[in-house]
DNA sequence: TAGATTGTTAATCGATTAACAATC
DNA sequence: TAGATTGTTAATCGATTAACAATC
């Protein structure tokens, strides 16, 4: 596959291809044209073959894409088909959530353990991941190639538990803790989903519609 | 204030501002400069200066920016001070998980109430939020000014509960549903949390990550 | 074949960075 | 005052859009 640096723009994309592929599939439908595409997804068509062309040459002139096969396409390119294997961290209101509600395998990840702290939960299972002691996660890591850690702990716990995943050969880190983990001089990957600047964004958008609304009005009464 | 059209990335930016100058109040410093604010949060001077410049001049020459009042006009801007009223619907286990872990009054909004239409639920109360019917959401939303709706139903129900929340005046929805909400005619503010996009750009870092180092070893072997 | 649509190159647009006069 | 640092204008860089030859 073509590794060329790629924006993170057009990696931000990606999964919106590929759910919207999904979709057509479901729907039975099995071409698709850039044009149409961008239609539904409101991107213009340039973009989205400019998009695609980092990766390689998935469609055909004169017929556009095959919806099966580019989806696949996309799905490789995301890395879904390499079977990555995940820890989650923490088993309390969101890790469980995720657990119960999220399809990791959806996403090609494989979640192969939960690990927690609290004695009731130890040795039991959830939708078949056994819940383990967190005090055995350095044995874990050794005997099992694990890519992601899901990271649902507690705020307080947040930096020690990254300093034990980090140490025993994590890859990634999920970061749902709303402490920011990216170190400058750590090579690890991190993804944060940080609830609160999601809402305020659309605190912000909701503020800029009243003003100009406000605006208008203003201007009408004159 | 000002309200030009200030593009989405600088809006993006926003709210990781106020989690520096909220860690910087913490620890007691009162006074930065954009140099290193921008040392710490990986941007460059000159992008933080313009970014604020969109909104007013929050800075003093010689001086930097005072860290309180910066913080102030930021959450400001953000909206943090409207006290935007939301609802929470379905309160299964990602609703649950936000009622209980998520401080929506540290965003600036009031989450006043929550909907399902579980029976053992209705008529219950978690965390001084009440927990109220289905059936009544017209009704609330008629005699209480709601702008935000945070939609945490099934798949299936999404759709049919948006139709409801957008003809009873919601201004805008913080959706965690897998489902895209965002359709072309409607004037709706939808923020997406797509736990699912997140993971699968997680991936795609991992996989670049391993690609590299994959090529990195096969050109030392030679 | 003629029509449609790709992949790619060139043009445009917007965002980031650099530079610097203003000034605390 | 001299040094520091802003806000803003200009320069650069990168991403998006447009155009078009290639071709299914």
């Amino acid at each position: 596959m073509k590794r060329v640096k790629v924006s993170n723009n057009v990696i931000r994309r990606l999964p919106r291809y590929l759910r919207k592929l999904d979709e057509l599939q479901e729907n039975g439908i099995n071409r698709i044209s850039s044009f149409e595409l961008g239609q539904q997804l409101g991107l213009t068509p340039s973009q989205i073959r400019q998009d695609f062309s980092c990766f390689g040459e998935f469609g055909q002139q004169g017929y556009g894409y095959n919806v099966a096969g580019l989806r696949e396409q996309i799905a490789s390119i995301l890395g879904m088909d390499r079977g990555y294997k995940a820890v989650l961290i923490g088993v309390g209101n969101i890790g469980h959530a995720l657990m119960d509600n999220f399809s990791f395998s959806d996403c090609g990840v494989q979640l192969a353990a939960a690990f927690d702290i609290k004695e009731s939960l130890i040795g039991t299972e959830f939708k078949g991941v056994p819940i383990l002691a967190w005090d055995q996660i350095e044995d874990y890591l050794k005997n099992n190639e694990v890519a992601i850690a899901v990271l649902c702990v507690p705020k307080t716990a947040a930096i020690t538990a990254t300093d034990v995943l980090t140490r025993n050969g994590i890859e990634a880190i999920w970061n749902f803790t709303n402490i920011e983990l990216t170190e400058p001089n750590s090579p690890i990957i991190v993804e944060n989903v940080h609830f609160s600047d999601s809402l305020l964004s659309l605190s912000y958008f909701v503020s800029e519609r009243m003003d100009e609304h406000a605006g208008q009005t203003a201007k009408t009464d004159k």
